[in-house]
DNA sequence: TAGACGTAGA
DNA sequence: TCTACGTCTA
């Protein structure tokens, strides 16, 4: 059963299970599981500093699930309109600022395929969650 | 009253009348009105020709209302991902060639504002239509 | 695979 | 105003 929430807010999101699918990014938006439309990770502001609460690995970035517990996930930032090529170094701002002062284990940057910085963020899964099961949806045509 | 349309055609689409506002492009698409979703030209082939069959005008590229019975339609093509910079000049291709081969008075391309090729469609008002006439519409927050 | 008059939020 | 792990069709 899912809920319609139109705030953000840290923790997890009523009526959404590990192991959900969806389609499409709206309805991580409608449901209040990601709001950002398009961006990759979704951040509050509190007293002054800006925290992670979300991010989305859809596959369209160069992430690495070193294991099923631990996920590399690349920074935001460089890219030119319309995403594909990397034309400037990325920043420690926005959401890379806000994974860095939230749920990150360790942070890094280094040089990506087009030779400019990409900020990487080791993501560890919440020690002893349940496992992960795949549901089974009904994809569009 | 409005029907759902998911076939591409020519002429009038039952349900829509002149004058009917919408606040988002996928509405278009849904009622058949204009299926690309981003895209402004929407065209068919037939016996290995493209022909136009809507155009979508929402004001992000420079056309000219001449008057309220001719639109200069600028064409598309030759920009980088994402708009906003002319990179190249436009070609007599996809949505052009439609507009070419259908609806349209006259065309000509002229040097725009970044000194590329830009293609320009005169269209006019079928003759003695109904007056335009604008509903209200809630607007969304 | 690339092109396209998108969309919402910071 | 600009960014952003979108989304569809040709």
């Amino acid at each position: 059963k899912l809920y319609i929430n139109t705030k953000k807010m840290m923790g997890p999101v009523p009526g959404v299970e590990i192991g959900d699918l969806f389609n499409y990014r709206v309805e991580l938006d409608i449901i209040g599981l990601h709001k950002p439309i398009q961006s990759g990770i979704d951040f509050i502001k509190q007293d002054d500093k800006i925290f992670a609460i979300s991010v989305v690995a859809s596959g369209r970035y160069d992430n690495d699930v070193v294991s099923c517990d631990m996920l590399i996930y690349t920074g935001q930032g460089g890219n030119v309109a319309g995403g594909c090529k990397q034309l400037e170094d990325q920043k420690l701002e926005r959401g890379n600022l806000a994974l860095k002062n939230s749920i990150v284990e360790r942070y890094w940057h280094e040089p990506g395929r087009f030779g400019k910085l990409i900020y990487k963020f080791e993501l560890r899964r919440v020690p002893h969650q349940v496992e992960l099961t795949r549901k089974k949806v009904k994809q569009p045509k």
